[in-house]
DNA sequence: TTAGTGCATAATTTCGAAATTTCTTGTAGA
DNA sequence: TCTACAAGAAATTTCGAAATTATGCACTAA
């Protein structure tokens, strides 16, 4: 687990830290997290591994039983289906916010964005079967900054609270190697042209579409359990 | 404080009372919440109530500076604008799903819920000026109501946070007369009739309408400051 | 064998005080 | 009068142990 410095406090530290190891997959979903063995990798006392825990919960990526612990949230097939289908309409609806009230700045931020992200290998160099983390953090960041020309707070918010949980499942399209059948690169690149040219009905149906695939992929491959 | 014995732990309790509270205005936006008066009043250690207070933090009802406390999150202005218009667009996305994949026991469970909310008064009986807690209590029961029908978890979740959220405001339409001036009664009774008989259109129409006309008529009575 | 009971163990939850940081007040100097 | 600095007060943050609750296992009876 990584250790970060950046929260002047100690349950702060544990909370980006332990967010960063969830959202990256190295600790997959319905693993125990016992205080005790947390509070001995980190070096602080229980109190301050709740405090980080408990905050983890409101947002959905750990899950808490009364009495009985925390764990990280599981993952399901409904709720992948419903999670996908949330993302897909309101992340295409900030998109035609962000393209109608975006300006120039923003256009060329996009343009950055996509530029970093197609200058990142995307698969890992010594293991060519796991993803680049750096790829998908900056794969993360094209996405943020196509809706960051929405100037409604809110609607940028919920978006990024369900990427961060749709980052739960990517181990899943991850071990498969299905990702690999589709381009994705030729699928970025067309959002980006189509968001330039303002083409706002092309650019949303392009987006859902990009958020669809990786979820049908994902179902019709057969990987998924019905219920897990 | 009220004080619910729902929660077995003891910082379940204390969120669920603090939620109570600032949910209903009882406690009001930017007031600050020491730990040595919250521990005193519910007769719990520090550590309690810091528990509850990170839960509310990741809801956005409560605000949180390192080293330098809690308070009740502050309103402004231009939140207000964003909540409304997220509320407005999320919310009829989220009934048109539930107009198309709820039944008939659904259907019969807005019409229980309307029936419920047009017989309580909305004012309350001693202070004539003053919401009836009871009212609005069914109120966001209906609303919730509306949207059970959606399978979609995800979405219906999202829009009870955003309707949390909405609550903080309303203190504001209250202390101006302002909210006499509809017929909510008419509007609740025109959005029942249009989900019982199928007009998606209509339906999604008018419970958008409904969300944007409480801010559209405080923002009307310049009663709001620019930022707060 | 199966179900139920009681005990020992392990884990979570809570407390109250110590450590740390921020805020306030008062004083001295320019 | 204003600013800068320092000491005291107040509040937040953290700790480590005690209290409470769940879990696993052996044991008994049907």
């Amino acid at each position: 687990m990584t250790v970060s410095q950046l929260s002047k406090t100690r349950h702060g530290q544990v909370y980006e830290s332990l967010r960063g190891d969830i959202l990256s997959g190295r600790i997959t979903p319905g693993t125990k997290l016992p205080f005790a063995q947390l509070s001995e990798r980190y070096g602080f006392s229980v109190g301050v591994i709740r405090e980080a825990l408990s905050r983890l919960v409101e947002q959905r990526l750990v899950e808490n039983l009364p009495q009985q612990g925390f764990r990280v949230t599981s993952i399901s097939k409904a709720d992948l289906v419903a999670l996908t289908q949330a993302r897909s309409e309101i992340e295409s609806l900030t998109l035609k916010h962000s393209m109608l009230e975006g300006d120039t700045s923003w256009q060329s931020e996009v343009l950055a964005a996509h530029f970093r992200m197609a200058n990142t290998p995307s698969m890992d160099a010594d293991d060519p079967d796991r993803l680049n983390e750096e790829w998908v953090e900056v794969h993360n960041a094209f996405h943020a900054t196509l809706l960051e020309g929405c100037n409604n707070k809110r609607l940028t918010d919920i978006c990024g609270q369900l990427r961060d949980s749709a980052e739960l499942y990517r181990q899943w399209s991850a071990r498969i190697g299905e990702a690999k059948k589709r381009d994705a690169a030729a699928e970025h690149q067309a959002i980006t042209d189509a968001v330039l040219a303002g083409d706002v009905p092309l650019a949303t149906k392009l987006l859902r579409d990009h958020i669809d695939l990786t979820t049908r992929l994902l179902l019709e491959s057969g990987f998924v359990a019905e219920d897990s």
